[in-house]
DNA sequence: ATCTAAATGTTAGAATTCTAATTATGTCTA
DNA sequence: TAGACATAATTAGAATTCTAACATTTAGAT
């Protein structure tokens, strides 16, 4: 039904304030000055490494420009590196370093934390809704995704 | 369980994807050269009018700085007006104009088309459970900002 | 083989957003 | 009332992101 559509059209504004609402607060900062994509980044790269800049800049939500700048920062800092592809010449991955690798840990780590301490204020019944919730709309972006339009 | 929290805050990070996955596609482009603040400005104003611009910053999901700019841009358009608060002459509320009022009616419109085709490869049940979704992350966020910290 | 079109990553400049400081107003306490 | 502090909106400059154009490489068609 049409309403079905309507409904979630006027419910889907709301996501971008529930993660405000959800990351409110404290700021995750190591001592490696490291912006929000740098961030998304790097813990996107720890969870499924060796993919093209193009991929990742899709994963972190980001302009394949803007993605480029966001590379060569943590380049820089010396958390990732270049590896040109082998197949493919265009193409390049990035891998993360040593030093990547560790502040990816960290990060996720007061991530996880940050986020259980808000959820603080929960019962266990809200967190098992909340969760199935966001199950639902994984599954649901991975449909959209794979069956195209 | 802390598990539970666990889990939320890896699902957490899905939701920027699905909206990404949601919105792509065709830009919602009025003869207005809107961008995206500036749109969804509009359309808070037009759902819940006469408010401060602090409000509504937080409501748009930018600092206030920023939303000084994004209420300036939307001034110079005749698509909003700020009123001096009566009770409070530090407080401004922004209101929408006639222009303002069609311009919103529009892009909700154009929004909603849009969002109905993105799920058109749904099924109903697939929608239903999608709409029940949403509907519980609203619940929880309104719950998390009650309870407050 | 060659031509055309598409994909990858980069660049440059503009647009958007952020942070911190500023001004003006309101609130609370002594 | 005066003083200290908090709040609302703005401003300025820096940081981040976007768009469009570019060079290189690949894929597909003829």
């Amino acid at each position: 039904m049409s309403n079905q559509r309507e409904a979630i059209a006027n419910l889907v504004v709301f996501l971008p304030m529930f993660m405000g609402t959800l990351l409110e607060g404290k700021r995750i900062n190591t001592k490696l000055r490291l912006n929000y994509s740098e961030k998304r980044t790097l813990m996107y790269i720890y969870n499924h490494g060796g993919r093209t800049m193009t991929e990742y800049s899709k994963r972190v939500g980001l302009a394949r420009g803007s993605f480029t700048t966001v590379a060569d920062s943590l380049e820089d800092k010396g958390l990732v590196g270049r590896v040109p592809g082998a197949d493919d010449r265009r193409k390049c991955m990035l891998v993360l370093t040593e030093a990547g690798k560790e502040a990816a840990r960290e990060i996720d780590s007061r991530f996880k934390k940050h986020i259980a301490a808000r959820l603080n204020c929960l019962t266990e019944e809200e967190l098992e809704d909340l969760k199935n919730a966001l199950v639902t709309i994984e599954t649901t972006r991975e449909k959209l995704r794979d069956r195209g339009n």
